[in-house]
DNA sequence: ACAAACATGTAACCAGTTACATGATTCA
DNA sequence: TGAATCATGTAACTGGTTACATGTTTGT
């Protein structure tokens, strides 16, 4: 059936604690924002799926109407079967790389403001990471180690971008008519 | 209407040269492969549809029932205009490090196992992209420039998942039961 | 003669987003 | 009392893959 990829993120997610469905998409949001998303549309029939298969079992929330979801014992064994499974990741669609690819037909100038804005996005990141690893030392779990891995690849990866995009900056600057070294 | 990201590969591909749906896949595969895909079914509707626009004309070609598609005036237009239109990327869905964050419910062998495949094809992809600088390096051309900013792209990408994988590597060792300092 | 590569296209399916519809609760 | 937030869910759509069906040409 293999619509694995979300009820992993579900089940993953409902393990660290029982929460509505609402709760659920902040969670993913906030935790796992960086490197995951689900949206609203995915994440309640995948509630319905995992329930009807035994996975979760769902009490009524605090409000009227609102339901709170919990891992049961199948639910925590289907976790780690999930998480066994190789990780199938997304064929590639990297809209910067293909437009600098034919960034001759683009021109210089607006292949530099591509590179600042990706920049821009690297430093942003590398902010917010800050932040996220403050919050993550202050908790002492055993779950942190893993935490902190998530947390300085994406560390590495805004490095990366930034190292490039200023490397790729001098070499579109040079390029530039105006600034091309003819004098 | 915003099919706008195949429309725009199969366009900047065939700028470069008119060529068959065939062809244009194995193109894209080649050239653009470590950051973009396409798949036929894709494709084929993509060119009866940039046709129908009069974005591309096709002629007849060598073999019987062949079509070779080449980028009309118009086309090159719309390229620039897409080439222009700001990259959407698609919503983050990193396998690998959701099954990290949550690795404590995996445990750290398991863990290894997966940062160790993940450095293996970063290294795999470092030389597959030394291979292509060599290749590019051998053209002269005023598109150059450009196809080395992408190579440079991914280079700095891959160093930055080996130099990860090393140090999560190291994390992890210390974790496993078997290799613990207690003595 | 046969296999591999070249070539085109469609249909079925899948994963996922977005927009919509609806309503309760909290707080200023 | 009204806005923001919490909460659930569906329907329509989009973008994309995969598998299939079909046939030609090239090379061995």
């Amino acid at each position: 059936m293999s619509t694995a990829q979300t009820d992993l993120a579900v089940l993953a997610a409902l393990s660290v604690e029982p929460m509505t469905g609402y709760r659920l998409r902040e969670a993913i949001l906030r935790d796992l924002g960086a490197f995951w998303s689900e949206s609203f549309g995915q994440i309640y029939p995948a509630i319905t799926r995992l329930r009807e298969q035994g996975f979760v079992a769902t009490e009524h929330g605090e409000r009227t109407g609102s339901s709170v979801h919990r891992l049961t014992e199948a639910g925590r064994t289907r976790l780690v079967e999930l998480l066994r499974e190789p990780a199938t990741s997304p064929p590639p669609r990297n809209g910067l790389l293909l437009r600098l690819f034919f960034g001759d037909a683009l021109g210089p100038e607006a292949c530099r403001a591509l590179v600042a804005d990706a920049r821009g996005r690297a430093e942003a990141l590398l902010t917010e990471l800050a932040a996220v690893r403050r919050d993550a030392d202050a908790e002492r779990a055993p779950e942190l180690p893993y935490r902190l891995i998530t947390i300085s690849a994406g560390e590495h990866a805004a490095r990366a971008w930034i190292a490039w995009a200023d490397e790729t900056d001098a070499v579109l600057a040079a390029l530039t008519p105006a600034t091309s070294p003819v004098r």
